[in-house]
DNA sequence: TCAACATATAAGTACACACTTATGCAAAAG
DNA sequence: CTTTTGCATAAGTGTGTACTTATATGTTGA
């Protein structure tokens, strides 16, 4: 299940922090592991982890591999969120204000 | 971090279904079993784990426990999107979108 | 050509997890 | 009181995960 897959990949605080910083901007594999205290094969990892969830993309350049957030990838949480929505019918509302707190 | 609490919950395929049932209305521990195929043990400890992240609320009653699902339990979730978007200049809009999909 | 570099993959390890059966414990039923 | 019921906890087991070091693969520069 691809729900599973994005929920996992995000249950990981290091992968929430790489994740975070291929949101900022599109980063190589090296500029990534210089900003955390795990070896280079820890951060791939992460990165196949991240990118077999659908939640970053891969652009390669020589021996270089960036790496990009896709916007696309939190979806299936999204909706997941969605459809947990209609299970629970007595308290929409209340769900619906904190959602309603996103949107500046 | 109750972050990874709420991701690490909600990555159990079983453990979603078991938040789904009490989303749509508080049951005991019991009924919420015969749903499934896993043993009572199971189920209690798939419970245990979703309250320890916050996501449902227990109600005590003589030797039954009646289980709901919090509301307030997602808000960790949603926020971190939220805080996530912030990371993401270039791409808020698309990801805006999405998040309107969900208020119908 | 070949040495250095950027990244991925392999293999090993320690720990977490999702389950099981067995048992404990309190409340209800008889 | 004793037994049954509803649930939680304990203990064991196989699998998954997050990391490590070592190695492989492909690319660039001297």
């Amino acid at each position: 299940m691809i729900e599973s897959e994005v929920f996992r990949a995000l249950a990981d605080p290091t992968r929430r922090a790489v994740l975070e910083r291929v949101a900022a901007r599109e980063m190589s594999v090296g500029e990534l592991k210089s900003h955390f205290a795990v070896s280079q094969p820890a951060i791939s990892q992460h990165l196949a982890a991240l990118k077999g969830a659908g939640l970053v993309a891969e652009r390669r350049e020589g021996r270089f591999a960036y790496y990009r957030a896709d916007p696309k990838g939190i979806a299936p949480l999204l909706s997941w969120v969605k459809r947990y929505r209609a299970f629970w019918p007595e308290r929409i509302e209340k769900l619906k204000d904190v959602l309603k707190g996103m949107d500046p």
